[in-house]
DNA sequence: GAGCAGTGGTTAGGCAGGGT
DNA sequence: ACCCTGCCTAACCACTGCTC
């Protein structure tokens, strides 16, 4: 009896963790695709036959020739303003960029606040918040609200029309590879971003409508990805559940076996 | 159940620049 | 010469989840 219980739920399981691991590498797919969509429009656009030029940028290939080149120095320019303790407390992340902390920051940070915030870094929206010790993986984004962030941050003010396209373009793996080639240090993870390194860092915009363009096109497009993904997500989500109590059912006899088998 | 990796931080200490 | 201040870097932290 004990062998055919063993044999049933080795089965059982083993068809859902084959279902789960399906789901799982579809996820993994989608994910892939919408960082290489993402890429690739921030650094083509949108217009397939549009006359393109070499970027020199080994992992960019080309761009589209109309587009303009600016540094990353003449886009950004750091300030460094405190004492605004009674502003919410923003958290720098790798998937979401700038948050609020406490709202939407990610379960996964479990640092304690300093007691003191007046050292903490103004930041306003529309500027530009940089995890320098994170750089190197995406840690950074435009901020869409107003706050503070941690004194080990470097804010900027933006210089770009259009900060919408500009976070989309930074964030996307066109981009982070700059900063990790730009990040230095001894401990693992925990590289510093160099400072000088933005006069060598390069930012191809497009023409400001085409920037619009861009963003909308982007926004729509991710929407749908997006919610395939959390599609997905759900019913990896309800199969661990179904396994759990297949388990569940055999164990306390719920199920008899013998019948289901 | 100890150890380690991942995540998003904080903090100590050294250094440079400016004021007195 | 000395102090204050801010900046930069490396070290350290808290916690979870996974692995062995």
């Amino acid at each position: 009896m004990a062998d055919t219980v063993a044999l049933y739920l080795d089965g059982k399981t083993a068809e859902i963790d084959t279902l789960i691991e399906k789901l799982t590498r579809q996820m993994e797919l989608l994910e892939r695709y919408r960082r290489e969509l993402i890429a690739r429009t921030v650094t083509r656009g949108l217009d397939p036959d549009a006359p393109m030029r070499d970027s020199g940028i080994e992992w960019i290939g080309e761009i589209p020739s109309a587009w303009s080149e600016d540094s990353l120095k003449s886009i950004l320019r750091r300030v460094s303003i405190k004492n605004k303790p009674e502003r919410r407390v923003l958290s720098v992340e790798r998937v979401n960029g700038v948050v609020d902390r406490e709202t939407e920051g990610s379960p996964d940070n479990h640092n304690r606040l300093s007691d003191d915030l007046s050292g903490y870094l103004a930041v306003d929206r529309g500027q530009f918040a940089m995890n320098k010790m994170k750089a190197w993986r995406g840690s950074y984004g435009v901020s869409k609200l107003d706050g503070i962030v941690s004194p080990a941050y470097y804010v900027f003010d933006l210089n770009h029309p259009n900060p919408e396209f500009f976070n989309w373009a930074i964030r996307s793996d066109a981009y982070v590879p700059f900063f990790s080639r730009d990040s230095y240090g001894i401990r693992t993870g925990q590289w510093d971003f160099k400072m000088s390194a933005l006069r060598s860092i390069p930012f191809f915009s497009p023409t400001i409508d085409e920037q619009d363009e861009i963003v909308a096109y982007l926004e729509r497009e991710t929407e749908v990805i997006d919610s395939s993904i959390e599609g997905i997500n759900k019913q990896i989500e309800l199969l661990g559940k179904y396994r759990k109590q297949v388990i569940n059912d055999v164990v306390t006899g719920k199920v008899r076996v013998g019948e289901v088998a």
